[in-house]
DNA sequence: TTCATCGGTCGCATGATGCGACTTGCGCGT
DNA sequence: ACGCGCAAGTCGCATCATGCGACCGATGAA
């Protein structure tokens, strides 16, 4: 897997026979997990997502346009007279929720915050909360990764969500 | 959570109220995780993952201080009079097994090797393989994030893996 | 005695990132 | 018509992490 756009990566997890290696390669790169999983909380613009992650404008469209090159983001014109445009997750995209989830399980297991988890998950479909097991609480239907939303939890601000999940 | 020792990271995930940013603080850089898969599958030695990762000597003696210093990994001298060491996993490094078996099973999904998965999931007391949703195979459980363990599946060369898992 | 191995350290070059200024296209208030 | 501000970038420079490759110290084997 060497992607030739943008001269990005090229890390040498090419000659790894391994999946983790492959994920790695295209979200590995510092931020890339953050901006998808703020990309999926619902922040979809450039501004808040630089604001909120403090990361250089730069570096965001660097990694903006690389997930898109991989297939994980898209880019939609929200508006034309002034050009703007808003980022989505594809179902690429959206698929890396369950382990975006088991990162943030540990992370909630090892760095606890005070005030609960920042955030949960839901199922799609019932809006049910997901254990560690991906089984939703209401319904026990045992859930698929594009079947799982993120959102935020009572540990969140709720000025960090302008938008709602797509 | 400001890590003082050894003057890494630092990186301005500190401000962001997320399990995600927390998790990837400590694991997020580049070969953090690759170590960890590896040293879960029996390479437990310097020089074999050097090998096996194309890392330098001193990124890996970096990333594995790092490691040890978040208790991820911990240090065992297994030899005296030439003094050689082995690393290991501790439990809080066992339970990242659920995030790696995700983005395992996303690269397989998205970059698929042709041999079949290079890496299998399987439930450590009674030996079954796991599902996406970690249910075991065999017994029906479903399973808790340290009675996982991987192991080399068909997608793997045996050479590949020296040692037999802890 | 010399060679090889393991587990490192060290110095230099390169590439990614952070910092902050500048830009372009447009709407808005006066 | 003028200037202000915003969204979404681009650009240049400084720093820091990484890659590359040489070297080292302890030991055991030939």
């Amino acid at each position: 897997m060497r992607v030739t756009i943008l001269a990005v990566l090229d890390r040498d997890y090419d000659n790894q026979v391994c999946s983790i290696a492959r994920s790695l390669e295209v979200v590995g790169e510092r931020w890339s997990l953050l901006i998808i999983r703020n990309i999926g909380l619902g922040l979809n613009r450039f501004e808040p997502l630089r604001e909120n992650l403090g990361i250089t404008r730069s570096v965001l469209t660097t990694r903006l346009n690389a997930l898109i090159e991989y297939g994980i983001l898209e880019k939609r014109q929200y508006s034309e007279k002034p050009p703007r445009y808003e980022y989505h997750l594809t179902e690429k995209g959206r698929n890396l929720g369950p382990a975006l989830l088991q990162l943030m399980w540990w992370g909630d297991r090892y760095y606890p915050e005070q005030n609960g988890a920042p955030t949960i998950a839901v199922h799609r479909t019932c809006g049910g909360k997901l254990d560690h097991h991906m089984i939703c609480q209401q319904c026990g239907e045992s859930v698929e990764a594009d079947r799982v939303y993120l959102k935020a939890g009572p540990g969140r601000k709720v000025e960090d969500l302008p938008k709602v999940p797509a």
